[in-house]
DNA sequence: GTGCGATGCG
DNA sequence: CGCATCGCAC
């Protein structure tokens, strides 16, 4: 049975939860996958959600920041999650399909504005936290696997606006870029959005702060769906709703779709 | 030439731009007058209200408190300002129409919770503030005046939904009612809206705090319209607009108007 | 630019 | 309850 998962960066449920239904009404994925909820599970609008047809969620929350959450209208199971680099944050949540697929969504810290963890601890925090990635998939190996998410790098090229201009700005630098790179390897993960589409400019952010974000088109990869080789090349149908960051109240980030036929 | 004259806390006027515009549009006031605008007065969307016919306007601001604004469609001068009480506040400004009659919009401090001035500062600027009114007009004693705006007292058993149970509650205790009374007398200052409509509950103000304002229908009268002896035989038409309480995201006070066939 | 928490004020 | 400020995060 084929599905579509797609991922967002939503920045607020409770604010975008109109957002969320448009997104669910219009393209109806069977699993959807958020970050930054910026809310505590309790508070997570369900009910609308459940009227569409996701009657599933697996979550983890905290009050005004982060937050991961899991909506599905496949049955899953919570999967637990992890607390990469002990920072106490609702950054990881995984569940399980029926068919044994794990899903594990993420949402990597910003990592602050100076790109220098002697500088900025947010920084080192969030190399720690990738790095802490890389040895847990080392450890244990994953199969049948999906990572998704917020993992606030855009790791090529033709991933950002302009690569010259950005590497030295958080989120494209090189240690950011081959920090990312470790984690994939060690778990042997297929960048299934770009097995999709290889060559050409791809956004899935544009800052909130230039209004004129259509047609600056300053923007950066940095939502990701990534699958282990077992089932990767079930994967196709890869896109990127540029759209939705055109609609209402935006979040600053468009969703990330694919489909698997599994 | 007659003219009709608004009193309203819109309780700040940029986030309610349209429910001004909404009441100009609808109600057409000739000279609007506006308490807690919360805003300095650069930052007033004066540009709708002239679009509308209000080409002037006399105001005072300050950053997130106080604020009074007189929108005009009639041509008035600055008349200039007090600082009752030395609060520092923007809580008075004055306008000239040109067939001399001055209007003054004030918004008197609220006066805090506890009715006593040795536990509560603010009741005592409240008290001191209205002391201050009272030896203005003793001092220079009002003519062809008008004194609008948002009191924040209540004078009369019936502008209130429970006189008994109001007594101790500021906005209704004899001693602020007596102030006020001092205030009126000085400047012998006719209650218009009174005079017009002397008897039954007549309220401009439901708390926030509960939801069914409407069907409880516990409102206090804090917001007036004076005139001196000399033009109050010109006023009439009084009415407090209590449906705008209940329009989209309202003011917890409603508009008060009267004519002034001057 | 946008949202969240905390706090002051009404 | 609702609005404003501020500091913080992204």
């Amino acid at each position: 049975m084929p599905f579509t998962l797609a991922t967002w960066n939503i920045n607020s449920v409770r604010l975008r939860e109109a957002l969320v239904v448009k997104l669910m009404t219009e393209h109806a994925p069977d699993i959807l996958c958020l970050q930054e909820c910026k809310s505590p599970v309790e508070n997570i609008p369900l009910d609308q959600f459940r009227a569409l047809g996701y009657s599933h969620m697996v979550a983890r929350g905290q009050k005004g920041y982060n937050g991961v959450a899991i909506l599905s209208k496949l049955p899953i199971t919570d999967a637990g999650d992890r607390d990469y680099a002990k920072l106490g944050h609702a950054r990881h949540v995984a569940a399980r399909l029926e068919n044994g697929v794990v899903i594990h969504n993420c949402y990597v810290p910003a990592g602050g504005d100076i790109p220098d963890r002697a500088e900025n601890v947010k920084f080192g925090q969030k190399l720690d936290f990738l790095t802490d990635m890389r040895d847990a998939f080392r450890a244990d190996r994953p199969e049948r696997s999906i990572l998704v998410g917020d993992l606030n790098i855009a790791p090529r090229e033709d991933d950002v606006w302009n690569h010259k201009a950005l590497l030295k700005i958080v989120s494209h630098t090189p240690i950011e870029v081959q920090h990312l790179a470790d984690a994939q390897q060690a778990g042997d993960w297929v960048d299934v959005t770009r097995q999709d589409i290889p060559q050409g400019l791809l956004y899935s952010w544009w800052s909130y702060r230039s209004p004129d974000w259509d047609s600056a088109d300053k923007g950066r990869r940095l939502d990701h769906i990534w699958a282990t080789p077992d089932i990767s090349s079930a994967a196709h149908g890869s896109r990127i709703l540029r759209d939705v960051r055109g609609w209402d109240q935006p979040s600053d980030h468009a969703p990330v779709f694919a489909t698997f036929d599994l």
